[in-house]
DNA sequence: CGATGTTTTGAGAGGATTCAACCACAGTGG
DNA sequence: CCACTGTGGTTGAATCCTCTCAAAACATCG
């Protein structure tokens, strides 16, 4: 349940630019918890007073559509933190994050993180980095939403995944979500979402036991994606 | 062509941080240029040494997908700069930059950029500000892309562009764009913006002269667009 | 075991793309 | 001067991808 591990020491990208007595004061202010799947740390509107840096888990993070249709823009997992974008942009949240697997993570008050931007040029500059590499990837999936096919996406999606959260022993894939979730960072219909997926798997592209998912021919699936993982 | 107006000045909103030797600094290693329709300030993929303030006209900012199909993700012009994200990621150029209007802008050495956000922690902010919520507006334009129709795009695209670049004495937008260009941001075809504009010309609530796009009725245009405005 | 949520499958409707042809217009060069 | 060329705009028809709606199978859990 410590985030001394995962997120503020030495070997973080990001709070490794800060001074012992830094950490020391991000530390004594920090605020731990632990999180069930389904629990929400924020709202999509609500005023967002801090960061969260996750130390263990996932958080899904999604804006909710003129329909309540959620659309998932990214996941976080330990060592990233959330929630920065409205503290550094006073704006109010523009997502909500939910929890998908089981999360430790820990508040960080938005003062003591705007105070380290001002006094700690390296700091700031890597978090700097950060949202200019997040804002890049938005900037892919925008194009990708806008010109590729469902079925496409689904396939770079899952690559993705698979890049992103790792396998098992069984090769399975460590992050397992609902049809309705696949579908909701796809965009499309969870219908649709199904029909891919068995189609992927006749193909002997997949193998699925429920939300378990193996992939079976990578290659494949990174043409049909067309996409230069 | 100077851009001390609208660029390295107290009243513009990221450099008006600056100290005045700081903004001496910037300006005695600014580059000013004056670039015509259809030149490129860079290309994608480039590896980009330095940011650009926008002093006057309008350039457009894409990404090129797996067909060729350009996708705009965003407009700068008078007082915007571009080109940061990847000097500050450290990235190749996500985008092209491509002028629109005619336009003038300074070049600013990516080495000077970093400098003042190490030092100056106020300047650090206010661009992470900025680039937070360019990070904020493209979560909200993936997920109109993701779950609204073209015709809804296309109505909150107008209404847009109204918003950012206003209208000329005669009430017309003062941005004017091909119909392919057009197609480029809503992420469709030529052919069903045609449809959709003339669509609109019919129901009255738009007039159509060429390029030139006049809102007869802006707020059933914003009723079509679904988004709170 | 029933109750609830998730997954699956089918059929039909609808939105959007593609392809093709055509027009308008500006610029070029013989 | 006029044919030639290229770009941008328009329209129609066929096709295809996706969505929606509805119903049934399945799973999970108290």
């Amino acid at each position: 349940m410590d985030c001394a591990e995962n997120c503020f020491s030495k070997s973080h990208f990001l709070f490794k630019h800060l001074t012992d007595s830094e950490l020391d004061l991000i530390i004594s202010h920090k605020d731990d918890g632990l999180h069930k799947r389904g629990s929400v740390l924020y709202n999509e509107g609500n005023r967002i007073k801090g960061i969260y840096c996750i130390n263990s888990g996932i958080i899904k993070l999604f804006k909710t559509g003129v329909d309540g249709k959620e659309q998932i823009l990214r996941f976080a997992s330990a060592g990233e933190i959330i929630g920065y974008r409205s503290v550094l942009s006073s704006e109010l949240a523009c997502t909500t994050s939910e929890v998908i697997n089981e999360s430790t993570s820990c508040y960080v008050p938005g003062e003591i993180v705007i105070e380290l931007i001002k006094n700690n040029g390296d700091f700031a500059l890597e978090l700097m980095q950060m949202t200019c590499r997040e804002l890049g990837e938005a900037n892919s999936y925008i194009t990708d939403i806008a010109q590729k096919t469902a079925k496409e996406r689904l396939a770079e999606i899952l690559i993705h995944l698979k890049n992103e959260f790792g396998v098992d022993e069984n090769d399975v894939l460590k992050i397992s979500l609902t049809r309705e979730e696949l579908a909701n960072i796809v965009g499309t219909a969870t219908e649709s979402i199904i029909r891919m997926l068995s189609e992927f798997k006749q193909e002997k592209l997949l193998e699925i036991k429920g939300r378990n998912i193996k992939i079976l021919d990578f290659s494949s699936l990174n043409n049909i994606s067309n996409s230069f993982f």
